[in-house]
DNA sequence: CTGTTAGCGCTTTCAC
DNA sequence: GTGAAAGCGCTAACAG
C-alpha cells in the first residue's frame, strides 16, 4: 500500500501538507490541495488504520455489545446490530461485534486497549452487569434500552410506556370495554428484559386510570392458543387485544380467534405495540406501534459519536415517541350494537 | 491506562523484557517473568491496541462481510456472524461487521488500511462480486459458501450435494417410491443463492440415478400449502418429502398435510436437509441434516487464522459432511402394505 | 537471558 | 500557506 510519504513525494509537498490536505484541518492553497488529492487518488492511498489510530488517539471503531440470551429473538437482535453498524458507517466508524460472554468482557478489553472509541450496549436487562462496568470504564457508552438504575448513563429507547398508554387509549376511545394484553413469556420477564416489564406496568396503570376491565397473560408456548383461552376466562366480554409479544405468538392469533368463530376486527380489535416484526403479511395485518431498530440505533449512535467527538455528554434518557401505523385492525364499537358473537 | 514503560519500571526490567515476558516469544528467567506478570497484573496493564497493531503489522481483527438481501433469513445470518465472532475470539481475534453495501466496500477498505488481518465472507451468491474483489486484495479471505467460480479461493460449506443424495437414498432405501422436494422460493434461487441451487441439482440427479419418481416445487408464500398441492398434482402417490426451505414453510407442513387427512410419518415421510432451524419443537419433529452455523464458521475461521498466522494458504474447497438426526419422521414402507390414505 | 534502539505510518505541534 | 520533526506505545531486530 502507498504511504503518506509516497503521496507527499508524488505531489511534491511535505508529509504534513498531505495530512492536512486530506483531513482539511488547516487551509491549503487550492492548487496544492488539488495536486495532493490527485496524487492520493493516483496511488490509491488510504491511511494505515493503526498508524492513524496511534497518532490521533482515535480508532474510529465503536464496539457493539450484544449478549444474546437463550430466549433472545435472533432476528430482532440482528436488526439492532446491523442498524448500529450502518449508522456508525455514516459517521466514518466501523463496528466491533462483542457477543455472548464477551459482550461484557469485550467492553472492558476494547476500552482498556483503546481499540474502541465508544460502546453501544444492546439487549439491556433491568439489572445489567454492563451498567456498573460502563460507569467504571471512562469510555463513552450509550445503552439501547433502560436498565433499572440509570444514574450517570445515556440511554435511548422507544417510549414503551407511552406506547402502552396510546394502545389502551386508542381502544378505550373507540368504545372497547374489556382489554387483554398478550405479553412476553414469563421467562423473558423473569430474566429482567427491561422493556417487556415497562410495557406491562404502563398497560395496567393506564387501564386502571381509564377504568376499563383488563387482563394480562403470558404465552407458555409459541402460539397464542393458551393466551387467548386465558384472556377469555378472565374477560368473557373481551373486545380488544394488545400484543407486546413475539412474532410466532402474534402470527398465530388470527387463526386462534378464527377457531373460536371470532374475526378481527369484527369481534376483536388488535393492536401490536413495541414489536420489532411487521404484521403486514399476516392474514389480517394489525395496527402497529413498531419498535424500530433503525430509529433507536440512529439516535444511540448519533449520541455516541457526539460524545466521542465532542468530548463527553451529559447523562440522559432519550425516549422515542411511538408512531401509530393504522392497518384497520381496530374499529369503533357502538354500545347499542354489540357485535354478534359465538363464544365456543 | 498503564503503558509498557510503566510496567517495565515497576518490575525493574527493560521494555523489551516486558514485551517478551507477556508474549512468550523468547525465554525469560522464571523469576523475572513472574515479577513482570505481577507488575502487569498490579497495574491492570493491557497493550494499547493500535500501538501493537502498528508495530506488529497485525490488527488481530477479522472482518465479517454480511450483505443481507431482501429475502435473507435474518435469524440464520445472525447465527453465522455470531459464531464467526465466537470462534475468532478463541484465537484472540475481534470481528468487524461489514453489512449491506459496505459488505463489499468495507472489504476493500479494511484490507487497504490494514484494519483487518483477514476476511470471512458470508451469504455467498453463485455470482458474487466479492469473489473478484477477494482475488485482488492480498488479504487472506475465506468464503462460507461456494460461488460458481472458485478459482484461487478458500471456501467452506456444508456438503449440500451429499445431504441431498443422503436424503434421497434414505427415502429410497426405506421403500419410498415418489419423492418431492420443497425448495426455496424462486426469488432466492434467481438471486443466485449458491446452496439452494446445489441442493436442487443434486436432488434431481440422485433421484434419476435411483430411478425414483420425483418432483420439485418452490413455495410462493410463507406456507407449505401451495407447494404440497403442486407436489400431489405431479406425484399422486407421493410418499416422501424432502425439505430444503425456510422455517415458515417447514413449520406449516404438518398442518397442511393434516388438512388433507395425511399424517407424518404414517402416510408421508419427511426429511429436512441443509436447514438452519430446528424442527424439534414442531408438532411433528423431522429427521434433519442441519446446516450448522457453528461448524461452518469454526472451519472457516480456523482456516483463516491459519492463513494469517501461517502466512498464506492454498486454495481449497472444504465440504463438511452432513450429520443425520433421526426424529422418527421417516418410516419403512413395505410394498405389500400400502398405507391407508384418504386423498382429499 | 536481558537491554538498547530503530522503526511502524501517521498527526500535530512548532517554526518559518 | 508550508515544512520539519517530535512523538503515539509497541515489537523485533541487534547487541551484549
Amino acid at each position: 500500500m502507498a504511504t503518506i510519504a509516497e503521496v507527499a513525494q508524488a505531489a511534491g509537498v511535505s508529509i504534513s501538507t498531505v495530512s492536512y490536505a486530506l483531513s482539511g484541518k488547516r487551509s491549503i492553497r487550492t492548487d496544492t490541495r488539488d495536486r495532493v488529492l490527485a496524487a492520493a487518488q493516483e496511488l490509491g492511498y488510504l491511511p494505515h488504520a493503526s498508524a492513524r489510530m496511534l497518532a490521533a488517539h482515535r480508532s474510529h471503531i465503536i464496539a457493539v455489545s450484544e449478549p444474546v440470551h437463550a430466549d433472545t429473538d435472533d432476528a430482532a437482535h440482528m436488526a439492532f446490530a446491523m442498524e448500529s453498524t450502518k449508522v456508525a458507517r455514516t459517521h466514518g466508524y466501523d463496528t466491533l461485534l462483542l457477543v455472548d460472554d464477551d459482550a461484557l468482557d469485550g467492553m472492558r478489553r476494547s476500552a482498556a486497549t483503546q481499540l474502541a472509541d465508544g460502546i453501544v450496549v444492546l439487549d439491556v436487562d433491568e439489572d445489567d452487569a454492563r451498567v456498573a462496568l460502563a460507569r467504571s470504564l471512562d469510555c463513552p457508552t450509550v445503552f439501547v434500552g433502560i436498565p433499572a438504575d440509570t444514574e450517570g448513563l445515556v440511554c435511548v429507547d422507544l417510549d414503551f410506556e407511552e406506547a402502552a398508554r396510546a394502545a389502551v387509549d386508542r381502544l378505550v376511545q373507540s368504545g372497547h370495554r374489556e382489554i387483554g394484553l398478550i405479553s412476553h413469556r414469563v421467562e423473558t420477564l423473569d430474566r429482567g428484559s427491561n422493556f417487556t416489564r415497562r410495557f406491562l406496568r404502563a398497560f395496567v396503570a393506564q387501564c386502571e386510570r381509564r377504568h376499563v376491565r383488563h387482563a394480562v397473560v403470558h404465552p407458555n408456548g409459541h402460539t397464542a392458543q393458551g393466551s387467548v383461552n386465558r384472556l377469555f376466562d378472565a374477560l368473557p366480554g373481551l373486545d380488544g387485544i394488545v400484543l407486546n409479544t413475539t412474532a410466532d405468538v402474534a402470527s398465530s392469533l388470527s387463526a386462534t380467534l378464527t377457531a373460536r368463530g371470532l374475526s378481527i376486527p369484527r369481534d376483536i380489535s388488535v393492536i401490536a405495540a413495541g414489536v420489532s416484526f411487521s404484521t403486514a403479511r399476516f392474514a389480517v395485518p394489525f395496527d402497529t406501534m413498531p419498535l424500530d431498530a433503525r430509529a433507536s440505533c440512529t439516535a444511540a449512535v448519533d449520541l455516541l459519536v457526539q460524545a466521542i467527538d465532542g468530548g463527553g455528554l451529559d447523562p440522559r434518557i432519550v425516549l422515542l415517541p411511538p408512531t401509530y401505523i393504522d392497518q384497520g385492525s381496530v374499529v369503533t364499537r357502538t354500545p347499542g350494537y354489540p357485535p354478534l358473537r359465538r363464544v365456543s
